[in-house]
DNA sequence: GACAACATACATACATGAATGTATGTTAAT
DNA sequence: ATTAACATACATTCATGTATGTATGTTGTC
């Protein structure tokens, strides 16, 4: 029967908050149209009105899930800070942990990173998969520029590798963290690995 | 009609190492019974006189194909050296040169790292994952061990947050490079990626 | 040594269930 | 009255697992 559309609206809503819930549990390739749409509390037609296929709602809910994080990142970095390597560690340590609490940026996390094979199907989201990533690293490397305008970085490093090295870092550190959660103390861990790696970034800080 | 066992134990192998390509190129979930059956030159019928089913499969490769990394790194680690932080420089970019270079470890790592989902039927080889992840990480330890045995590691240094550190890099620069192994030059990387990482946290060479 | 009986190592055929996509029915908004 | 937003029914395909067929290696008996 037709409904209002803001009820379709929600419906739509409530397929693609379902489909992040068990896409980010049995990985999307495993998952099936019928759970979520027990798990929306719909039918699987209801998914087909509003969807082509499941790659569809993967493909809704790609942008939509990286915004949060990103968001997050570009707020940082267009704050004014005398150290931009403190405001680095400050906000990979944030990062780190705000995943763990949040869980639709964990979800997010789980669902790129861990859950999602990028062949078949799935392949032409790779494209996508890259692009955010070299989003995200970019971002990083606006804290490396940053530090060096202000000379708080040593004339010979490099912020191609050190956004590049930092990059591998925080996707190992998640890895390890997603992988296996109750056995990652994040809260612990999280101020620990960081503060080791970024210590000694930019020898001449507080110069 | 029945073989010879040496025929039977090739079957096997044919088996076992088409399951590999397959799996490191589709995902363990996305792949059938039946592409394995003709990557190895047989029928599906020989797959189940040889293995139940796919999770066997999956089983009987799993040690298999850690053993190459880990023997490496037993190999290494117990080979005398003045700086064993040296020692573990080099390993480090090794280990990952290796793996670009050779198809067996690559595929391991992408088997492993990237293509398989540890969920539904797959969750009961997690805890297999976690304990050769931690037996490499043991690994790794020791040549922190030696370097502090040695006074080559200075007496606030912590070998259990490096061994942590150390783990999560490499975990993150091998799934960059897995992810998308066309847009990674590892031999230009892996050596300067390794050099940062292992200076930032203080393990300067000459220490 | 010859040969029959048995069993192995497959190949082929059969059975089934699950998931997807499409067609059709229903009902309420517009 | 028309049509959107679903729910339900139908059709199809595919992958898995099991059953059966085939032929050759192995072993025991004569």
């Amino acid at each position: 029967m037709r409904r209002t559309k803001e009820d379709a609206h929600n419906t739509r809503e409530d397929i693609l908050n379902a489909a992040v819930t068990i896409f980010s549990e049995k990985g999307v390739g495993a998952s099936t149209l019928e759970e979520i749409a027990q798990k929306a509390n719909v039918t699987r037609g209801a998914i087909y009105w509003h969807f082509k296929n499941k790659a569809e709602i993967f493909d809704a809910l790609h942008e939509r899930m990286h915004r949060p994080i990103v968001e997050m990142l570009i707020e940082d970095i267009e704050k004014d800070h005398p150290e931009p390597i403190q405001q680095l560690r400050d906000m990979c340590v944030r990062l780190l942990m705000n995943i763990e609490e949040d869980a639709m940026k964990r979800q997010a996390m789980m669902l790129f990173i861990i859950k999602t094979n990028y062949s078949g199907d799935m392949a032409i989201y790779k494209e996508n998969y890259l692009a955010k990533k070299e989003e995200g690293k970019k971002l990083f490397r606006r804290y490396f520029e940053k530090a060096q305008k202000a000379g708080k970085l040593s004339k010979d490093s490099n912020p191609e590798l050190l956004t590049e090295a930092i990059s591998c870092y925080m996707k190992g550190v998640l890895h390890e963290y997603l992988i296996n959660p109750e056995g990652f103390n994040m809260k612990k861990k999280a101020p620990q690995l960081i503060e080791l790696f970024l210590n000694n970034i930019g020898l001449n800080e507080g110069n």
